[in-house]
DNA sequence: GCAGTGACGTCTT
DNA sequence: GAAGACGCCACTG
């Protein structure tokens, strides 16, 4: 039973649904899906979200809003340069008015 | 099988 | 209010 790429494939699947010029977390993405393991199971994911083409991982970072993983990027920069042309405002890698532009998967029956 | 590590989060000092 | 420590558990060596 190798359904363990189950639960990353449900990550790719909710970062894939993250609407343009919005942005989430890991523990929000890890409540939604359930994922009690802690919000660190899902960066770990998001690690091996490089393997899948069309995973904005740019529009996930963590509860502080700070670009945690932008040193993952293909370059440092990338990942804040990604979230500007979503129409975000970037500094000191972290998102401004990040509660404003903060999406969570729960919203989305909200929604 | 054990130890180290990590795209986080929360508690405690 | 800021900084440090711990916990959570999957993956690698």
């Amino acid at each position: 039973m190798k359904n363990k790429e189950n639960y990353f494939d449900l990550v790719y699947q909710v970062v894939k649904l993250i609407p343009r010029g919005r942005v989430t977390s890991y523990g929000a993405i890890a409540n939604y899906l359930g994922i009690k393991s802690g919000a660190r199971m899902v960066g770990y994911a998001m690690n091996a979200s490089h393997t899948q083409p069309d995973i904005p991982a740019h529009r996930v970072v963590n509860r502080n809003g700070v670009l945690t993983g932008k040193h993952h990027f293909s370059e440092p920069g990338q990942m804040q340069r990604l979230l500007e042309l979503d129409g975000l405002k970037v500094e000191n890698d972290k998102i401004i008015n990040f509660e404003i532009h903060f999406w969570d998967p729960n919203q989305l029956e909200l929604d």
